[in-house]
DNA sequence: TGGAATGATTTCAC
DNA sequence: GTGAAATCATTCCA
């Protein structure tokens, strides 16, 4: 074959009759004698080319010498780089333009968003803000989970980024490699420079399929880390011993009306220096929702706890009536009210009827 | 380490 | 909006 590259170059000459493929220097001089020649030997190339496949293989290897050396050989190359163009490549060409990739732009925004794509700032500043926003304001120790967070974020950042670039690098040097290999190969067959481009697509392609992996990997391990440090729950903490005294203390005092008021369970949230994940008023109400349900479900388990409260609120009523001064428990509006009946009324349907007496004594004891 | 205890959330009814 | 009930998820403890 030639030595030269022949890297196909765009023509915009009108087909040959009868070959479409053809271009127009090989139309030159059909008129003349010439021309009459050149048909000749192309209709003979032709020919031998068809033919070549039922030759025997020395046959063939002599034929294919022959071809290389002929006179017309490098036209017909073009003509058949031409033919190749018009016909693979412009219909590939039209399925190459494809839309975005709706899951990647999902990835690449949720990347964007949390901080590891783009420019950093700080590493999350909105996944950090919507955990100080879900814990109730930042607390000392918030703004130490914050920064834990904030560390670990940046580590998933930092291990995206180094990943994205060896990605890329591996890309880029895998391109020129198959440019390079392409450009030997169009020593020995018809490659045009759309060809090759589109190669680069195609491998383009393949390498954005594995970034993608990367992404999704990345937005795991960032939901994964947004759910250790952000959810909610994880973050409740028991109340210490004290604060469930003061709390236990309120809701045997009030068993026949353990509703506080709102004033009651702000002072309850303050007297148990409730603070940090366990927000104030809410928490307060979540203890005493969960103690009512729990206490409604098996009161025959919280009835010594009762008992032991009772008596010690007996002898605090009864030392602050010795010295002239109210009790100093939380208020409530309505304790002993007809709704405080009605509940422990309610309660008292679930347990056995032996304990229902006792409690029922216990109760007009209390009143 | 498994089960109990417990704080928080969700769903539903009022 | 509040409370009951169910459920989840974490912490505690034998």
């Amino acid at each position: 074959m030639d030595e030269q590259p022949r890297l196909m170059h765009s023509h915009t000459g009108v087909g040959m009759a009868g070959h479409p493929g053809l271009p127009q220097h090989m139309q030159e001089g059909t008129g003349g004698t010439d021309g009459d020649g050149r048909k000749q030997d192309i209709g003979d190339i032709l020919q031998q080319i068809m033919t070549i496949t039922d030759q025997s293989l020395d046959e063939a290897q002599a034929r294919k010498h022959a071809l290389n050396c002929h006179r017309m050989k490098p036209a017909l190359f073009n003509v058949l780089c031409e033919i190749k163009e018009k016909t693979v490549l412009s219909i590939r060409g039209a399925q190459e333009e494809e839309p975005p990739d709706p899951q990647l732009m999902r990835l690449d925004n949720m990347l964007l968003a949390e901080g590891v794509s783009g420019p950093e700032k700080g590493g999350g500043s909105a996944a950090a803000a919507a955990a100080a926003a879900a814990s109730g304001g930042a607390g000392a120790d918030n703004s130490a989970e914050h920064s834990d967070y904030r560390a670990k974020l940046s580590q998933i950042r930092q291990i995206y980024h180094t990943e994205l670039e060896k990605y890329e690098q591996a890309c880029n040097e895998f391109t020129t490699h198959v440019m390079n290999l392409l450009r030997e190969q169009s020593r020995t067959r018809p490659i045009s420079p759309k060809e090759i481009e589109r190669m680069v697509s195609i491998i383009h392609r393949k390498f954005s399929s594995i970034q993608m992996q990367l992404k999704q990997s990345t937005c795991e391990a960032v939901m994964i880390l947004r759910s250790r440090f952000l959810d909610a729950r994880r973050k409740r903490r028991n109340f210490n011993k004290q604060a469930t005294e003061i709390l236990n203390e309120y809701f045997y005092s009030h068993l026949s009306n353990p509703y506080p008021s709102e004033e009651a369970k702000e002072e309850l949230a303050k007297k148990c220096a409730i603070t940090v994940a366990q927000v104030h008023r809410r928490s307060v109400s979540n203890w005493f929702g969960n103690k009512r349900i729990r206490y409604k479900k098996n009161i025959g388990k919280f009835q010594e706890e009762a008992n032991m409260y009772a008596a010690r609120t007996a002898v605090n009523a009864a030392n602050a009536s010795s010295h002239g001064s109210q009790a100093n428990s939380p208020s409530t509006p309505n304790s002993a009210g007809e709704t405080g009946s009605l509940w422990l009324c309610s309660a008292i349907k679930l347990v056995p009827p032996l304990f229902s007496i006792f409690l029922l004594s216990f109760y007009l004891r209390l009143n």
